[in-house]
DNA sequence: CGTTACCCCTGGAGGC
DNA sequence: TGCCTCCAGGGGTAAC
């Protein structure tokens, strides 16, 4: 589920009910995530108060404050993960891992694959966390343009599609929205990245960030039912060109919607619409 | 430095 | 119905 736009919709959905808010009580039903969650920690966060929540690719970062021990939590969906805003003593469901209790909500995470991470960063310079510190460009930034990518992709020999979702070149960018980024800009997965020319870079560039800016203003008119939800799906959709499409029909030519595999994922993209 | 293989987990879908 | 295999929106680390 989460990409840059979910994380993204997340985050402006937990604003308004938690920004000044002060953690009363944080419960850990699972000793480890990604990463172990130390037993300690739970007591540590409660009475501190949540003074904002930042984006850095797909990690979402809490910044805690209190007298004299403030710091950060880090928090990363990974493949499975899910927060919501639901009312105290709400029902509990399978994988429900942590709850952060406020006076008059609770943000509960829930991650079926455990892949995701959560870890405390005390202090206020959690730019310098190793976890955030080698994060690439924000695609979304005026820093990210055609000439960015042009520049930085010169030296790779490796597929635009894998190079698009490495995180410490770009990041944000995930299996589903490298695809249709390069569908939306006409250009292969498999064309080496290095190989790509100045106007193919200046028009991959647009169309991740039209992408982008169109998955989150999509998720935007639900961001309420996603973070406030009891588990219904349907909610948040997004309607996708090529990605999981194999063997439709092309929205542009009709031809049919081919998939591989790169570095483990599946790709998908037209044949057609896509040979540069 | 860039690239690749492997690992962390659970659950749903489809074949037999 | 059960059992098996494969697949899934991520990313860190080790090794070449």
């Amino acid at each position: 589920m989460p990409e840059l736009p979910e994380v993204e919709v997340s985050r402006r959905g937990l604003l308004p009910h938690l920004v000044g808010q002060t953690i009363q009580r944080a419960v850990f039903r699972t000793p480890k995530l990604r990463h172990p969650l130390p037993p300690t920690l739970a007591g540590q966060l409660a009475g501190l108060r949540i003074d904002a929540i930042l984006r850095r690719g797909k990690y979402l970062l809490f910044d805690c404050e209190s007298h004299q021990r403030g710091g950060w939590l880090i928090l990363h969906l990974g493949m499975s993960g899910s927060l919501r805003l639901v009312q105290p003593g709400a029902a509990l469901q399978k994988h429900d891992h942590v709850d952060l209790a406020f006076p008059e909500t609770v943000l509960r995470f829930r991650d079926p694959r455990r892949f995701g991470t959560l870890v405390w960063h005390a202090g206020d310079t959690v730019a310098q966390h190793p976890l955030i510190a080698n994060q690439g460009i924000e695609p979304l930034s005026a820093e990210f343009n055609g000439h960015w990518l042009h520049a930085a992709t010169r030296r790779r020999v490796a597929p635009i599609k894998i190079t698009l979702m490495d995180s410490h070149l770009i990041v944000g960018i995930g299996n589903i929205y490298a695809a249709e980024s390069l569908f939306l800009a006409g250009i292969s997965p498999l064309r080496a990245a290095g190989r790509l020319t100045r106007p193919q870079s200046e028009r991959l560039c647009g169309a991740i960030k039209t992408t982008l800016e169109s998955a989150i203003a999509a998720g935007g008119s639900s961001v309420r039912d996603y973070v406030h939800s009891d588990g219904g799906a349907g909610s948040f959709q997004l309607s996708c060109a090529v990605y999981g499409r194999a063997g439709e029909a092309c929205p542009h030519c009709h031809t049919a919607i081919r998939t591989l595999r790169q570095g483990g994922r599946s790709t998908f993209y037209c044949p057609h619409c896509q040979k540069a």
